[in-house]
DNA sequence: TCAATTCCCATGATATCCCATATTAACCCA
DNA sequence: TGGGTTAATATGGGATATCATGGGAATTGA
């Protein structure tokens, strides 16, 4: 899964295309998903998610998994899914935002990609400084245990 | 299996003829399955369901692993499986849509393409949007637990 | 033979591709 | 270490391709 680090903030043109940075570029096509990724607008932030589709399939058998198919509990998690866009972005490293989604995070002429764990965020830079102002001076890992370590394909266990 | 993304508005001609969303039809033919793929009416929702092969294949293998042979549950799931028609799309990406399922889903001039985990629903824009004034108002996956991530090809455990 | 369906071509709007360039970052060799 | 060279990146703009959609021609089938 891949593994984002960093910020960059980058124009929208006129044509609403922005380039994807060259450093996330560079780790989606590990999982070679020839020049796709995945957006939808965040759950409970002003900002837009993205992913690989390694972690999408993670959401998705986790859905298929847990719960019925054809239930209301099963139609509640889809809306999430109806929310998402896969996104192909051009061999210069660009993609066009879809309009609602700029609506959504009030996205104009700049965004600012922001590395979060295994997926990053986009947001309207000025928002993303305040939302960091608004938090704790110090972020930091109070309250978490470490898990072991992965496995890793050598292993045979 | 396909992974669906996004909603798409299109309409329905004088014909009864209906576009169905490019980015679907290139993740359905990527299980080189001719311009083909398969609609049943929703059994929980006033609205159409729709898939590729690989989907219905696996409802199948599910109802045999999960359901007795020849018992009054198996009966009910095998009425689903009646209920589903394959649909074939000319070169253009249109299908018609058949009568009784566009009288079911009350679907008249425009259809509502909604991805849906694997499969896509397809709606009456306007009974889609009743949908999900209904539901709660932000969409989540609270309760979900996140599953291990898939074996990749390379990996032999 | 007539109605319904399917095939084929046309069109405007949109999205994508391709080339160009300024700026920045990486590299290399003395 | 430094300074010059090269490569990579973000971005602009015109040309091209794709898409949804309309309508006529051809085909089917009762």
């Amino acid at each position: 899964m891949a593994l984002f680090t960093g910020k960059y903030e980058n124009k929208i043109d006129q044509k609403g295309r922005v380039s994807l940075p060259a450093d996330f570029r560079d780790l989606l096509s590990e999982n070679n998903d020839s020049r796709s990724f995945y957006i939808f607008p965040s759950p409970n932030l002003k900002c837009l998610e993205a992913s690989d589709k390694i972690f999408i399939e993670r959401i998705i058998d986790s859905i298929q998994h847990q719960v019925d198919i054809f239930s209301d509990q099963e139609v509640g998690h889809a809306r999430l899914i109806a929310e998402m866009r896969r996104i192909q972005y051009d061999s210069t490293g660009r993609f066009v935002m879809p309009s609602d989604f700029l609506a959504y995070a009030d996205i104009k002429n700049n965004a600012i990609f922001v590395a979060s764990l295994s997926r990053f965020q986009i947001w309207n830079p000025s928002h993303y400084r305040a939302h960091l102002d608004q938090q704790q001076s110090q972020p930091s890992f109070d309250g978490l245990k470490l898990q072991q370590p992965r496995l890793s394909k050598g292993d045979d266990r």
